[in-house]
DNA sequence: ACTCACATGTAAAACGTTTTAGATGAGAGT
DNA sequence: ACTCTCATCTAAAACGTTTTACATGTGAGT
């Protein structure tokens, strides 16, 4: 095989000018059909590609989006968390449909995480994705903001984090599962998830969850909920809830800031002969691909990933082309399944507003 | 925030010219240490970075990789096999040491899968990753093979496969399993995973399954062993562990051709009230990171991903610089967890010899 | 016959690098 | 004094497009 073609050499075979090899396969109305077709049947026949690099450098872009993924630094190399995966699936998805190629790299938390992948013209904008403790890194965005990098983050909405975040609506979804609870009967509430600065979606779910209470008046004004500090693995979620069993606390409901967090507290629990629902129920967070397959399965929130992917791509689309966008909260959907205890206990008015699953 | 500096930019401020410029952040010999030293200094401060359409234009290349990641098309979008995912995550860690970006796409299985991306010059190689009926897109590696395409593949490893591949050991992981069971004492097995040429990994890992069954003596020679179709994902599982069930077959051991099969036929046998591993022992394959998490844990066969991800990249940049390479074979763990029966029933000899984890 | 509009095409600039070929001046060897 | 080498730099070509500015020919309108 030679060299590969270019079109100079489809000008050269058609007897036209480069540039209107050029203008035809782009199909300009500068040029009549009958060349246009011709050229393309030539084109066709050498395999002739168009040079992105040139046509990115002339054109001064390059269609393409590069996915920052970081995690918390804990976390194992290996295992990346299951729902950021899914995410990364649709958007990869999203920005195929949004005609963009799709770079992706896993940040640590390094000096230059924001990677120049702007700065050197190997993508038109950013998406920032990972369980977000944006104090943490608040000086960097401010950073992408002054250079006019576009971006956006998914993670908690905030009003002081610049630029552009897409999340879910951590706040309702903490309330809804802990209604649910409530609705169920339960009355010994345990939160298990690091709810603070750091983690600003546990947080807001942990907010959720405590007003839920405090509107169902288990919590007395005067009183505050606590949370059992944990981050979003199941070894951190395993190893708090043993720490809760052998606490002594009386509990017989946990709502856990996360599905990782959840299945390893699951684990704790049926190490220590703790049953699942039926001595305490148990919620998590995300309906990561793993919660339905937990024994009970997991009664959690789904975060809709598909929309949050299609989001994610089509406003940093927007910041590409020069337009406004704003920051957009998702809402959550609680996946009822069998780690709360028995749909009977439901009445049957509020089964029906609620989403079930089909066994498997 | 005015336009971005180009090297002409620094060649002015710095009194020398634009060659000169490039020549000095690439550390040339052929520019004094004092010089470079200045112009390296006007960089930063005007926070220049070299443009890499530009750069690639003019060398040729893109130092980019591009994954093709392609799924069973049965599979459900969101879903995508999670043994694949923590592939992804080797394969951008190792791309990223190797100085390459990493381009990804999930590719239905349209016409033109193999996407363009090294034509366009948008990526140097191409990785291909996914269960692989490689008889059914047999003609497109061809076609790659033809268009020298740098490309590597996944997968089962067959003389026939045009092109590089890079997978596991297949046939000794299902052997390893198997004897893994005979050794616990099991004498009714089955086998679960469609093990035909349109998986050729599975039929690999059937093959080393039979081979057990007949060393041990379990198959007398002129029995062949079957096999119930199932294709990756866990409801497949579900349901043919069902049919299983139903079909009134004796079996007290069965290993399924994939952790998500697994999955789904130890729900199936939950239900049925069949204990996992007291009535019957499971064990899977991949080591996904829900199968940890199972209740029992699962014994399965790790693929070292690590391992794999950075034979991949390193075998592709070989092609990517015109030398030769090899298909390589890599050989899977046992990893011993809950799902087949009590550790005290392995002889201790052999206990010693096995890979243990430690609980969580 | 002359202009005007229009359809179709060409020539050349531009994108921002990297790299080849060549220029310049200084010091060493004879 | 003359050449030779060496270090340092410059000028310009090249990479393969897209697009601006301009050219040519044709037919219509007056």
């Amino acid at each position: 095989m030679k060299d590969k073609a270019t079109s100079f050499d489809i000008a050269h075979m058609a007897g036209v000018s480069q540039s209107t090899v050029s203008r035809a396969l782009r199909n300009s109305p500068l040029v009549s059909i009958e060349t246009r077709n011709k050229i393309k049947e030539i084109a066709k026949q050498l395999n002739y590609k168009v040079d992105k690099n040139a046509s990115n450098l002339r054109q001064q872009q390059s269609k393409t989006i590069a996915l920052l993924l970081f995690e918390d630094p804990t976390s194992d190399d290996s295992k990346i968390n299951p729902f950021f995966l899914t995410m990364l699936g649709s958007i990869t998805r999203a920005s195929a449909n949004a005609g963009y190629d799709l770079l992706i790299s896993f940040q640590q938390f390094s000096n230059d995480w924001h990677a120049d992948f702007e700065d050197t013209h190997k993508a038109d904008g950013i998406i920032l994705l990972g369980y977000g403790d944006f104090m943490n890194y608040q000086d960097k965005l401010n950073k992408l903001v002054k250079q006019s990098t576009h971006f956006v983050r998914w993670g908690a909405i905030n009003e002081n984090s610049p630029g552009i975040t897409i999340g879910g609506d951590n706040y309702n979804g903490g309330r809804i599962l802990t209604e649910h609870l409530l609705n169920l009967g339960h009355k010994n509430f345990v939160f298990i998830g690091g709810a603070n600065s750091s983690c600003p979606e546990f947080l807001d779910r942990f907010n959720g969850f405590k007003d839920a209470l405090s509107a169902a008046e288990i919590l007395s004004s005067n009183q505050t909920a606590r949370h059992w500090d944990a981050i979003s693995t199941e070894t951190s979620g395993y190893n708090v809830g043993k720490a809760l069993i052998e606490s002594g606390e009386k509990f017989d409901a946990i709502v856990c800031a996360s599905d990782l967090i959840a299945v390893g507290v699951m684990s704790a629990l049926q190490e220590s002969n703790l049953r699942v629902p039926e001595d305490v129920a148990l919620v998590g967070y995300d309906n990561i691909p793993l919660s339905k397959f937990t024994s009970p399965p997991l009664t959690t929130i789904r975060q809709n990933t598909q929309i949050a992917g299609e989001y994610l791509v089509d406003t940093l689309v927007k910041l590409i082309n020069k337009q406004s966008a704003e920051n957009i909260s998702i809402p959550g959907e609680l996946v009822i399944r069998k780690s709360c205890g028995t749909d009977e206990a439901l009445t049957p008015q509020l089964a029906h507003n609620l989403e079930y699953e089909e066994t498997i």
